[in-house]
DNA sequence: GAGCCTATGATTAGAGG
DNA sequence: ACCTCTAATCATAGGCT
């Protein structure tokens, strides 16, 4: 036997029931952020609290780092953005602001704070890019005298709401 | 057709079949994450940042305020407190992840990404900074441990861009 | 509760539009 | 890039131990 009908999208309200439920789904979720993870490169973190209070936790790096790059991320990612001045280049890797997002994230996830030679020397190493960067765009911008755009690599795509869930 | 054998749990090297891969399976994830929160009446926090550094989150209440009942908890249940991890270093100037925030948070103010080439300067001079910065820890550090594994080439923090449709 | 089982619904890889 | 279709694997509700 198995599943009679569909399952129903609300609250289970047997306690056992859910609490199985639970267990059994939470072992999927776990399982699926995992395999996200890994096959596609991914950084997850994943928190859960069961109904009872318990925590169950998963994160492909580390749930403050990830959690940091987060913060950093939301806040830089609802600053300053003129519709007209195609900004928000997050993937554009030439892109002044998006580089240092993830220096910032690549900084706070990997602690480069102390005594570790090889991830400092990688720090420096994008700290050179970035800086190379600039000095590429201030020349431009010299020699433009103010009329450039950013647009480097264009393509922005169309803003595509991002939700998750149904109802 | 379809899968012809099981998923390989690794990392998808083919970069057009990851990225399809990869909005499949966080759709996937997202809804699983919602159902547990849902049926289970769970608290569920799902942070995701994709390969290209963009970011997609679920909570059931709120991201925050998970990751602090999460905090809370880990401190309550296991007094997790580690010396010198990512933590409130702000004060210190000579801290790099203090001025890699100071750097990004002046160049979104200023949205320095085009054509001011006085902004740009400031920025280089930020930048030559950091950089400076970084040599000496990265110094001290080789004096320090004696690792000498000079491993620029790696990427395991992985701050890279690739220009896609933006969210 | 934790495991095991298994029928069946859900997910999804790959191809095509 | 996004939708649809399909085949095949995967996840899992409900039973039972």
């Amino acid at each position: 036997m198995a599943r009679r009908g569909r399952v129903e999208l609300r609250r289970i309200e047997d306690r056992t029931s859910r609490q199985v439920r639970f267990s059994k789904r939470r072992a999927g979720l776990f399982k699926k952020a995992f395999e996200l993870a890994v096959l596609c490169d991914a950084e997850v973190s994943l928190l859960v609290f069961s109904p009872a209070g318990r925590l169950y936790e998963y994160a492909s790096s580390s749930i403050e780092g990830t959690y940091d790059r987060y913060q950093a991320f939301a806040r830089a990612g609802k600053d300053v953005n003129e519709p007209g001045a195609s900004n928000n280049n997050d993937g554009d890797p030439s892109n002044i602001q998006s580089r240092l997002k993830e220096i910032t994230s690549w900084s706070l996830q990997n602690n480069a704070d102390d005594s570790d030679a090889n991830e400092l020397e990688k720090l420096e190493k994008l700290l050179t890019d970035a800086l190379k960067n600039t000095r590429s765009k201030k020349m431009l911008a010299q020699r433009n005298s103010g009329a450039g755009t950013s647009a480097s690599g264009e393509n922005s795509g169309r803003p595509r709401g991002q939700k998750e869930g149904r109802t």
